[in-house]
DNA sequence: AGAAAAACCGACTGAATGGTTTGTAAAAGG
DNA sequence: CCTTTTACAAACCATTCAGTCGGTTTTTCT
């Protein structure tokens, strides 16, 4: 594959990406694609033999950048402080900076919009996106095992029901997002799980009646 | 409209409900639904006059029905508790228990599913789902003003924060569920958020080093 | 420079899709 | 009972869609 080719690959996913999670899958036609993009019908399918590969490339292309993202945002966290309670508020912060000053226009998680639409997918695209949560849950489970091991909770709790909340509000702070047009609630809302996590671990002396 | 034709326009608007949430809206075919339901073309026709139409009185349907069941466990909540955070930590295990037994095949929330193909709709559609969002928000932020005027939280927080986290939680958990197939992370991830309300409320004294 | 391969163009095709129309059976109303 | 309206049936239509194909341009390799 020549430079070009790659360069006219990556517009063609970054056009599709934008309109995918503008209008969903299905509802996103090659067409719309072409159009959106100033691609012709042969330069996509050069590229693409189907709609549903590039359903498939579009996930794995996207997951990669993700991946970077959370991997420098992580490595920055761990340069920066020992404890891995303060690494997990840390990361947390960071993320909260991240996504309020993401000026996209259509906010949301590609993950959720494959996950709503999975029966367009092959499966081991549905797959695929699973694993990738299942990931991405993992990595906090892993933190929070070290947590959990320097620090004992206030109430009993586990790794997967903290790092399974931690997403959980994500994804559906970006639903909010989306439905109110509001840039901030999925900050709001990490905000608030660090409150949790710091009356897990780090609670205060109950106030004196 | 005869008591037939109503029996027959609920008949399609539920098979239309159950291939929306499995498939997107887009992604399901007017086509689909009438084979799906052994309907006719002329049938579905009579009763919608487009798939814009279906679309917005599936919303409006779905949203009526949604209402009433909210409603319904709201009122034994309040029969059986007169404390506010009483009603609200009983609420949340009532609807514990109705989403963990719900048998339902493809898992999510139909308000996420329009959130997400929000381009598909016209506006006043777009507009009913956020209003919805908003009611269904507005509700919790009442009973969480009730709390926060009889309770001291531990450390500071809005109705408005607990409101909208409860929602993001469950919403987010949906979409995991579906992801990973798995009926039993929106009860476990509201039984989280129950533990952070005892901890805000009702904190117990601080451990003894 | 010249051959070979990659990148691209856009007219075309068949199937699917949303929607229309014409006709008919069954209720409802007087 | 007869008329009018409602409820449905299904053939039909125009458009859009994913995908094909034959041909041209551009790049790469030697």
């Amino acid at each position: 594959m020549t430079r070009k080719g790659q360069a006219s690959r990556e517009r063609i996913l970054m056009t599709a990406k934008k309109l995918v999670m503008q209008k969903g899958f299905a509802g996103t036609s090659i067409d719309d694609i072409l159009e959106n993009g100033g691609f012709s019908k042969g330069a996509f399918f050069h590229h693409f033999k189907s709609k549903a590969e590039l359903a498939e490339e579009l996930v794995r292309w996207h997951s990669a950048q993700d991946l970077a993202m959370f991997r420098t945002l992580a490595a920055q966290v761990e340069a920066r402080r020992d404890d891995p309670l303060d690494q997990m508020m840390l990361f947390l912060k960071l993320f909260e900076d991240y996504i309020s000053n993401s000026e996209d226009p259509s906010p949301g998680c590609m993950y959720a919009v494959y996950t709503y639409e999975s029966m367009q997918f092959a499966p081991e695209v549905r797959d695929f996106v699973s694993d990738t949560l299942r990931d991405w849950t993992a990595i906090y489970v892993r933190k929070f095992h070290e947590i959990l091991d320097t620090y004992t909770p206030v109430r009993p709790v586990t790794a997967r029901q903290l790092a399974e909340m931690i997403v959980s509000i994500i994804e559906g702070a970006l639903v909010l997002q989306r439905a109110y047009g509001n840039v901030e609630i999925a900050a709001r809302q990490s905000e608030q799980f660090r409150s949790y996590l710091e009356l897990l671990f780090r609670p205060e002396p109950a106030p004196v009646e």
